[in-house]
RNA sequence: GCGGAAGUAGCUCACCUGGUAGAGCGACAGCUUCCCAAGCUGUAGGUAGCGGGUUCGAGUCCCGUCUUCCGCUCCA
């Protein structure tokens, strides 16, 4: 593991390097697990996220994609479970630097006293409990977990840190008039998902979808994370691609196992081998899920999560009917053939697929590094290649000419015009030629054309392929073609 | 959160036991160059993370602070 961690800090040192990904605010010391995307870095998350909405959206009839905003109605995450679920008061203990929610510490407390037949402490304890915790008042829940001289079960100490609220979500203030009022206080979305629930009828109806049918978004979430480490891996800022597909109840099972086979069959897709994947199950499911696993992939630091598949069952659309008051039902008029009735109305079951954006990115970056060593007997020599998919490469071809006389630059100036309406070009006639190229390869560009003497005789150009180093005389006209046909 | 290490030019690093900062690469300008980095000339770039202390004098010693990395913990 030691050398692939030199591995990880050296993808992590190539990007910022290069422009692909730095740490934010950095003249500022920079901002915990927050980092922004350079200029190679954007282009390259764009070309994925292009390729994504691209296989999900484009290539699905029954699929349509929205974009919703960040900001939602409060009531939003009442309804998902995750202000209930997520914003629990937690206590330190200093020995075991064991974490504990506040109320799970108290309530086991209380389980012990009352299997030891004092009823009635346990009640008045679990009644202090509450309203302390009403209140917010940590200084007395931590105060009412020394009097009753809670330990901690594994160093067996009442040795506790101050008690601290843990937010998963970020709120802000909604409105331009500061207030202390409660009513004020909205969340930045901690998933994209819910802004696809609220909305399903308008979808469905506006789009007259028919089910099975999946409802698509690109966007950006917010956590706070307890532990913010691992570079572009884990941030507080993130963006996910997310599908989440609406099917009828009963029939989870079956399109559970469709969605981990097709998203499992595009990663494949990216070129990546299949031995650098796994699923992993999860045995403990989040509180909306009755089946879900990863697609894990394995980074320079392990096998890790890179896209989530998740049998969400009705748990978000029953809920937001029974918050908002309003029916999120679907009329399924399809016979059903073991009644020969029809289907009648429901509320769909989800299957949703959601894969990090900033994963796929380190998971490409991670899979496309490359340091060769390309020494001879005459002279050591080395490289840093990215070996991207040239659809996601964020330069596409260089133009280079030999030499910056002789009319060449002008030459490589037309193909330049020629090419750089339809899709990144690069024009560079500084330095040596094997410079060029290799500044080309540590930014991942499959092909540079060099515009040479001969260029002026019979209107060819060498090209030269990232990957093999190796070179071939082309018609000009042909260049066009032959990396539109690699993209 | 705890423990360890480190913070000097864009990058990698040097300055030994305190005396007012240097190299290589890179960048930029030019020369040379007819196809794979390290040929030549020149230029720019650092109040040594930040704050304080000791000292005649601190990058160099001491304290604090911030940041990063490693390990443990945590991971909804």
């Amino acid at each position: 593991m030691a050398t692939d961690n030199n591995r990880f800090q050296a993808i992590i040192s190539h990007c910022k390097e290069y422009g692909f990904i730095f740490p934010s605010s950095e003249i500022y010391d920079g901002l915990g697990a927050v980092y922004d995307y350079g200029q190679w870095g954007s282009e390259l998350k764009k070309n994925i996220k292009d390729h994504w909405w691209k296989s999900m959206v484009q290539m699905h009839e029954n699929i349509v994609g929205i974009d919703a905003a960040i900001f939602m109605h409060p009531t939003t995450w009442k309804a998902s479970g995750h202000v209930d679920n997520f914003s629990d008061p937690m206590i330190d203990n200093k020995d075991s630097n064991k974490r504990y929610r506040v109320d799970h510490l108290i309530e086991a407390k209380a389980d012990e006293l009352e299997k030891e037949g004092q009823q009635e402490q346990s009640e008045i304890l679990l009644k202090e409990m509450d309203t302390l915790l009403a209140a917010n008042d940590f200084d007395g829940l931590k105060t009412l977990i020394e009097n009753n001289k809670i330990n901690c079960s594994v160093s067996n100490t009442c040795n506790w840190t101050d008690v601290r609220q843990f937010n998963l979500m970020f709120s802000t203030e909604f409105g331009a008039v500061s207030s202390e009022e409660e009513e004020n206080k909205i969340y930045l979305r901690p998933e994209t998902a819910q802004g696809i629930f609220v909305n399903f009828l308008n979808v469905q109806k506006t789009g007259r979808m028919k089910i099975p049918f999946g409802i698509a978004q690109i966007g950006k979430a917010f956590r706070n994370e307890i532990v913010a480490r691992q570079f572009i891996f884990r941030m507080r800022e993130f963006e996910q691609m997310e599908m989440q597909f609406f099917i009828r109840p009963g029939t989870q099972k079956q399109w559970y196992e469709h969605w981990k086979a097709e998203r499992m069959k595009w990663h494949l897709g990216l070129g990546i081998p299949a031995e650098k994947y796994r699923f992993h199950d999860h045995v403990k499911l989040a509180h909306y899920a009755d089946a879900a696993c990863d697609i894990e992939y394995d980074f320079p630091i392990g096998f890790k999560e890179v896209e989530g598949i998740h049998s969400r069952t009705d748990f978000d659309l029953k809920n937001h009917q029974e918050y908002s008051k309003k029916k999120l039902q679907y009329f399924d008029n399809d016979i059903d053939p073991a009644t020969g009735k029809p289907f009648g109305n429901y509320i769909p079951y989800v299957v949703e697929t959601s894969i990090g954006v900033d994963r796929t990115v380190m998971m490409i970056l991670s899979e496309a590094y490359e340091e060769q060593d390309l020494s001879t007997d005459e002279k050591k020599d080395s490289r840093v290649v990215l070996k991207f998919p040239a659809r996601f490469a964020p330069i596409k071809l260089a133009i280079l000419p030999l030499v910056k006389k002789d009319g060449l630059p002008e030459i490589a100036r037309t193909i330049m015009e020629d090419c750089m309406g339809h899709f990144r070009c690069f024009y560079e006639e500084k330095d040596t030629i094997g410079k060029r190229y290799r500044r080309m390869d540590a930014i991942g560009t499959p092909f540079c054309v060099t515009v040479d003497h001969q260029s002026k005789e019979d209107n060819t150009v060498t090209i030269r392929y990232r990957d093999t180093m190796l070179q071939e005389r082309i018609p000009i006209d042909k260049i066009r073609e032959i990396v539109l046909k690699a993209i």
